[in-house]
DNA sequence: TGTAATTACGGGATACGTAAAGATG
DNA sequence: CATCTTTACGTATCCCGTAATTACA
């Protein structure tokens, strides 16, 4: 089959009026050059030159031959700059699927300025909180809060989170304030019903040692953004991510104990499929998500956490 | 480089949209598909497809491409049948080149018929007695009476001749017949002054012994035409082609004498470039020319050659 | 478990360069 | 005689198939 080498040696040696020149220009010897062109002949099943050992002329047909075969050079080079410019600057659609409360929260607030960035690029934002298969959904990022399995995405790792344990600034100052986890025992306690273990939380102390502490409550419900308007409203204890409640913390409608003890929080992922080439829009995506969380999350910046109540525990 | 078997590869792939089953589409194994598949990658450094190790989907960037590969795919295919086309029915611009009188006599009458036969020709024809360089001169085909000599050109015998020893039937009258060669030493004969040899005629008898004979007269042209009016004229011997004076003797305005002896004259040859794949055009016209030559040549047809008059050889 | 994609490895086809021959100005 | 085209020949490279690996349904 005619082959793309062999048009690009037959345009050469068209204009260079020789083999030898068309040799000389390509960097090859006349016998390769030589054989490229009668090797497409063949192919053609046509005369392309009428060759003297001295010189070599266009036949009719290769008059012809020659103009589509520029076009065609034209075109193919035309396609592999098309596909490098638009990988080169980010474009195009953008399908990317988060969690829809943290996203709310951190992401969307900030797609404006993204947008604004990359003017090519299409923005398709999905909300969710069960995990998709991105190649099935046609997605291109997912942001997901989750210790990491074993998956066949690229994960990288945006921020980290923690869990703090809050109420409301009403709630502290009538229960008192716990000065060890065993001491939440003796609260009421919001309980997220979507982990199975929702009754122990979890504390490791500045030593190391980690305490599971059984804590109950008249609340148990599988939604965090409940169990948020409960602990503003008083109702009890929550364990929630920095990553929710910080605004609350930060302008004090809650206050965190305790918080000399780590409770563990599954970090934030940008996660897409692997690919050699990352196309530079899921790159600029992923690159501003990282931005945005670096170098630490706004959730974790300084803010007042502690409750300036001083009471003891409750009785 | 990206090549075109990259680009059929891709397209079969986006296509059957999975490795395997363009593999067996194509005769191939996967290996070699995936191979394919990421060198073109790599070529253009960009992925085309995401991937799993079950299944395959184009990126927006592959898809853009895909549309480009077939309209390139297309444009290759379409130039290889507009050559093959062009080169399957004889067309377009002939140039041919032939002696003046040889054309005049014995082409030019039956060129109306090759027109006909083949309406997508344009004929060009050049009448020029000197040998021209038909690659220079850009000429197809090129009509020669001569001895072949060393070429680097194609040379398709069309037909033989052999010169006559003609005079007109007055003078034959007048003088006598000859009945041997070296009769001829006794006549008047009209010498062609462009052979060195004019002044000596080789005649080869029955026995296969060349006799040269020293021939005289008061005539001496560069040109067969005057020859021609000369002997018609009565004026002397000429020793001429029998594809020039044979419409002469079958209408007995010339006659011809010694035809036991066999006279050497140079066949007429038809020459085009060599090349391996030989232009329908230039093969319709020499075939033509090869038929209208065939199985016999006119001039060779029956007609009266010899005299009537059995006169003796004149004193 | 079966199928799909990828990778390592060995063998064969392909294409190059070198060298020589033929030819032309 | 210098240069251009073509062909023969040895070699290096490329590419395919086989087989093994990994992943996914």
């Amino acid at each position: 089959m005619v082959t793309f080498e062999g048009m690009r040696v037959f345009v050469k040696v068209a204009e260079a009026g020789s083999l030898s020149g068309a040799a000389r220009l390509l960097g090859l010897t006349p016998s390769a050059i030589s054989r490229q062109i009668s090797a497409l002949e063949d192919q053609l099943g046509a005369q392309l030159f009428n060759r003297t050992t001295r010189k070599i002329a266009l036949t009719d047909v290769g008059r012809g031959y020659l103009e589509r075969c520029r076009r065609i050079l034209a075109d193919v080079e035309e396609a592999s700059e098309a596909v490098t410019s638009l990988n080169a600057t980010p474009r195009g659609p953008l399908r990317v699927n988060m969690p829809a409360v943290f996203g709310r929260l951190h992401i969307a607030p900030a797609l404006g300025a993204f947008m604004r960035q990359y003017p090519d690029i299409t923005l398709d934002v999905e909300m969710t909180d069960q995990f998709i298969d991105p190649m099935a959904e046609a997605v291109d990022v997912l942001v997901r809060i989750a210790e990491l399995k074993d998956s066949s995405l690229i994960a990288r790792k945006l921020a980290s989170s923690r869990r703090a344990i809050v109420a409301s600034p009403a709630y502290w100052s009538e229960r008192g304030v716990p000065k060890e986890p065993r001491d939440l025992m003796q609260h009421d306690c919001l309980l997220y019903s979507y982990l199975a273990a929702g009754e122990h939380w979890r504390l490791t102390g500045a030593d190391g040692v980690e305490q599971a502490v059984h804590v109950s409550g008249r609340m148990r419900v599988n939604n965090v953004s409940t169990i948020r308007y409960a602990a503003l409203d008083g109702l009890g204890v929550a364990m929630m991510p920095t990553w929710f409640v910080g605004e609350d913390l930060r302008v004090g409608r809650l206050q965190a104990v305790l918080n000399d003890y780590a409770a563990p929080a599954p970090p934030i992922y940008a996660m897409y499929p692997p690919s050699r080439h990352l196309s530079p829009k899921v790159r600029a995506f992923v690159d501003f998500l990282s931005g945005l969380f670096s170098p630490a999350p706004r959730w974790e910046a300084g803010a007042p956490l502690a409750p300036r109540a001083r009471g003891a525990s409750a009785a």
